[in-house]
DNA sequence: TTAGTCACG
DNA sequence: GACGTACGTGACTAAT
């Protein structure tokens, strides 16, 4: 068939009834003031919004069943016979419904005698055969017999779509099997028979013997189990009415045809007048979009292809009434953008200087709570100022108390932009923030490390808008001033605009997940890892300030000694701390060999370099490698650390970056806590500093081999996974496959060597890497690459598709959906090309491991919750958890803590999470 | 501000 | 045949 012009090119057929039902179900009541129940039909309203602005679809229409009774019942009457009648709240929403379809001018269509899945697969048929990709917008599992080469199901309230393999997971079979497997498993709530003491599983495996219903039941007299023969025999019959009951019909009489389908443009303005009848207030906010200016009363008059100028209006709120209305408004919207200004960047320390709100596009205001009236530094005593002279502002109190129940209002969404900050200062004055969203992890799911994430960076790349910038308002350098000593006039034109570009963005970021596949891993992986950040922030980490203390002079005087040492060596006083001088040194002074310029021209010095010369028995060098891990504890660690106690709490309190990495790791900062010592001995020492309250100890765990993990089961490595099933030492087993020795008596080179060929597959491995690492030839380094591909032949497939992935979608995947960017991956430079194409192969691997310890930490606090166990999660670092643990807890705690993290993903390889106790972190591995 | 170095997974 | 490399971070110092 050929397709002509106007014909369908990609048709999305709605299971209406379905989606009433899930809608009804999943949804908290909800009612019209005149009180009719509507939340099936605000569910359905989003949904269909969503659907009609994110798709490419050319032809869309909406099935509905048209009543109880169908041909099916005339085949077997007790058909569907014992559902109930629906319930009484959905009931006058059924025709409401059929009304918003209308307001959208969107086709849809029901018949007596006919299900609406006899619709759907009759519009399909009809569809495919006339070339178009079809999407049926439907979870429902008798729908997936349909599923082909051209037909996808979407499940909107999951964001997930079912072809093949989704079916195969729900039935283990082809979808072409599908009506054999419910023939003969049945269903009960269909009341559909199906061969009694047959389920899902075996009628799966029986399918898959015989190929379909027929040859089982003409072959059923083969079957060995004599009583599943028996059931077979007797039951042939009622396996063949199941069938019919369950086949769906592809050929209905219908006489709406698939042309009348096309996609046509709506009345905004019906549709507008409607919702609001409906009360939907927030759904018309959305309809508006950016164009909505706040002064014109139905919002919905502009249309929303044209983005309008916003005129701004903010609002600054001084009075008790005031603030009630604008606490009223953000309630009865649904959803509110809200911004604290403080007078620092380190919530623990800063103090709340204001809160801002936005209700709508341009409509804002700013709540002062703490504004100091007098001048900033510098201005004369004489100068009026214009906070001085301004209006009285209200109490810290009295703000609090009437934003407290809005926040924790878990039916009003709060819309932040970096939102963990703000939760933290509300934490600080004992306010909780239930419901929210945050535009910069919405960002971060959606375009990752493309561009940063930026209040301002976002408002220009999305909204061409140029923001007040903080230095404006407060200056830089030493003539800084903090929020609190802002005019209020500025403060406001500041602080509002920062609420109001957040909801806009919101309104931009949000509708783009869908659209791009993004709400599953927004909605499970990084907006409910945020309260949990907060947490762990807030606790900090106890150190012993005095052992660090000790720590740094001890190492001190010893790099002292050193500085002497290496300057007696050099024959002259140099700062060792210098790489340039020490290049110097060692390259024309002392003209040692084999020094290699950086490219910058300056000699390197680097630790591998230095090694060299050492290992050739030179000693300055060997004494500046000494002298620079001392410096490097002493300043990033001791020093720097005790400087970072917070005097408040004695703890540490690090910053968890939650939208930075590209991979989807988080990242920790001011201090790094990720990056303490543990490999070399004087660097433990930092490590055992780490300690737990008195009455507690500080649990690790972390997970065993977990990117190797991800490795075989990406890339579907038969070998490692068999390995990791057996549960034995990986990296023996790997040498024992590729050089073909037993792993008994192995020589520990050998494994050495396997051990940095699985590392090098998680980087995206080159021989010249390889050989680096492990100091061989280049030659020799590809000799062992093809062992380990030849052993392994899975990896090369793996990689292959990885990148091909990469040139074609400009990212990688992670088995969780998260996004990986790979900009440079058409780079017509071939080392920026290879370098992005390594990254593409360690994305799914580093970034997926990062996925499954986000939901392990996203559902410890619950777990740990549910037993009664006091424990507190305190960092992450990649690949481990530290938890404070009471010490009367230690055993239930690590119990817990191992099977969340055991249990967090299944994967084709077991996940295994190893704890230990200590008193300090040091002692805790 | 940038480059070099080195701490971690 | 040359390119110039293992993946992902943050903090410190010297030099600009």
């Amino acid at each position: 068939m050929t397709a002509v012009a106007g014909d369908p090119q990609h048709v999305f057929l709605v299971d209406g009834s379905g989606f009433i039902f899930r809608a009804f179900h999943g949804l908290p009541a909800m009612s019209r003031p005149d009180g009719t129940p509507v939340n099936a039909v605000y569910g359905f309203t989003t949904m269909l919004l969503k659907l009609l602005s994110d798709t490419d679809a050319d032809h869309v229409a909406v099935i509905f069943d048209a009543g109880r009774l169908s041909f099916r019942n005339d085949i077997y009457p007790e058909y569907k016979a014992h559902r109930p009648p629906a319930p009484e709240d959905l009931v006058p929403q059924f025709p409401l419904i059929r009304d918003v379809v209308a307001a959208f001018n969107v086709p849809s269509v029901e018949m007596e005698g006919f299900e609406a899945d006899d619709l759907i697969a009759t519009y399909a048929t009809q569809a495919v055969a006339r070339g178009a990709r079809v999407t049926i917008v439907s979870s429902d599992k008798d729908l997936m017999q349909l599923v082909g080469e051209r037909v996808e199901m979407l499940d909107t309230l999951k964001n997930r779509t079912i072809r093949a393999p989704e079916v195969l997971e729900k039935f283990g079979v082809a979808p072409d099997k599908v009506v054999d497997v419910q023939a003969l498993c049945g269903d009960p709530t269909d009341n559909v028979p199906g061969v009694p003491g047959i389920g899902v599983k075996t009628a799966a495996q029986l399918i898959g013997e015989y190929g379909d219903l027929d040859s089982l039941l003409a072959r059923a007299s083969e079957i060995k189990q004599p009583k599943r023969r028996e059931t077979l025999l007797n039951n042939a019959e009622l396996a063949r009415i199941s069938r019919e009951l369950v086949r769906l019909k592809c050929d209905v009489p219908v006489t709406e045809s698939l042309d009348s389908f096309a996609k046509r443009p709506f009345d905004r303005q019906v549709l507008a007048d409607f919702l609001a009848a409906q009360g939907f207030k927030s759904i018309v906010a959305r309809l508006g979009g950016s164009s909505v200016t706040p002064t014109a009363a139905p919002a919905v008059t502009a249309p929303v292809a044209v983005a309008a100028p916003v005129v701004a209006q903010y609002e600054l709120v001084t009075s008790v009434e005031v603030l009630e209305a604008w606490v009223a408004e953000a309630t009865r919207m649904g959803t509110v953008a809200f911004d604290t200004e403080t007078t620092g960047l380190d919530p623990l320390r800063a103090e709340l200087v204001g809160v801002s709100l936005a209700t709508a596009p341009g409509r804002a205001c700013y709540i002062p709570i703490k504004h100091d009236a007098g001048p900033a530094q510098g201005s004369l005593l004489l100068d009026p100022s214009p906070a001085a002279a301004g209006p009285d502002i209200l109490g810290r109190e009295v703000t609090l108390a009437k934003l407290a129940p809005l926040l924790a209002d878990a039916s009003v969404l709060k819309i932040g932009h970096n939102i963990k900050y703000d939760m933290q200062v509300m934490a600080q004055a004992g306010l909780t923030v239930t419901a929210f969203d945050d535009t910069m992890l919405l960002s971060y799911v959606l375009d990752g490390a493309s561009h940063g994430h930026g209040m301002d960076e976002l408002a220009k790349l999305h909204l061409d808008h140029d923001t007040i910038k903080f230095a404006d308002v407060c200056g830089t350098g030493k003539n800084q001033i903090t929020f609190d000593r802002v005019p209020l006039d500025k403060a406001l034109a500041y602080a509002a605009e920062d609420a109001d570009i957040t909801l806009r963005l919101h309104g931009v970021l949000k509708a783009r997940l869908l659209a791009e596949r993004m709400v599953t891993v927004y909605e499970t992986l990084e907006r409910p890892l945020v309260p949990v950040i907060v947490a762990m922030e807030a606790a900090g980490i106890k150190v012993d300030r005095t052992a660090l203390m000790a720590l740094s002079a001890e190492f001190g005087g010893r790099m002292a000694e050193l500085e002497v040492q290496i300057q007696t060596l050099a024959g002259r006083e140099f700062n060792v701390g210098s790489p340039q001088q020490l290049g110097k040194v060692l390259f024309e002074d002392m003209s040692l060999p084999g020094g290699k310029k950086t490219k910058t021209g300056q000699w390197g010095t680097g630790a591998d370099a230095l090694e060299e010369l050492a290992a050739q028995g030179h000693d300055l060098p060997a004494r500046v490698l000494d002298w620079r891990q001392l410096s490097k504890l002493k300043g990033t660690y001791t020093d720097a650390l005790v400087a970072q106690i917070n005097g408040r709490t004695g703890r540490v309190h690090t910053s968890f970056a939650l939208a930075l990495t590209t991979t989807g790791r988080l990242s920790s900062s001011d201090p790094n806590l990720q990056n303490i010592p543990i490999r070399s001995e004087e660097g433990r020492k930092i490590r055992h500093a780490f300690i737990a309250e008195p009455g507690h100890v500080l649990l690790s765990a972390d997970y065993s081999q977990i990117e190797l993990r991800l490795v075989a089961h990406v890339a579907g490595i038969k070998g490692l996974i068999q390995a990791f099933h057996d549960g034995a030492d990986i990296h023996a087993i790997t040498a024992a496959q590729v050089f073909g020795v037993p792993v008994e008596g192995m020589d520990p080179m050998l494994r050495r060597r396997a051990k940095a060929i699985n590392f090098g597959i998680i980087y995206g491995i080159s021989a010249f890497g390889l050989a680096q690492q492990l100091g061989i030839s280049n030659g020799e380094a590809k000799s062992y690459i093809d062992a380990y591909f030849g052993r392994y032949p899975e990896i090369r497939d793996f990689m292959e598709r990885t990148k091909e992935e990469a040139r074609a979608n400009g990212f990688v995947l992670t088995p969780f959906g998260r996004k990986v960017f790979t900009p440079g991956i058409k780079d017509k430079n071939g080392a920026m090309r290879a370098f992005a194409e390594r990254a593409a192969i360690n994305g799914p691997i580093q970034g997926g491991a990062a996925d499954i310890i986000k939901r392990a930490m996203i559902r410890l606090p619950a777990a740990l919750a549910a037993e009664g166990l006091k424990a507190r999660l305190l960092l992450q670092v990649h690949d481990e958890l530290v938890l404070e643990v009471p010490v009367a807890e230690q055993d239930a705690t690590r119990a817990v803590v191992c099977r969340v993290m055991e249990s967090a993903a299944q994967l084709d390889v077991p996940l295994v999470a190893e704890a230990g106790f200590g008193t300090s972190w040091g002692d805790a591995h």
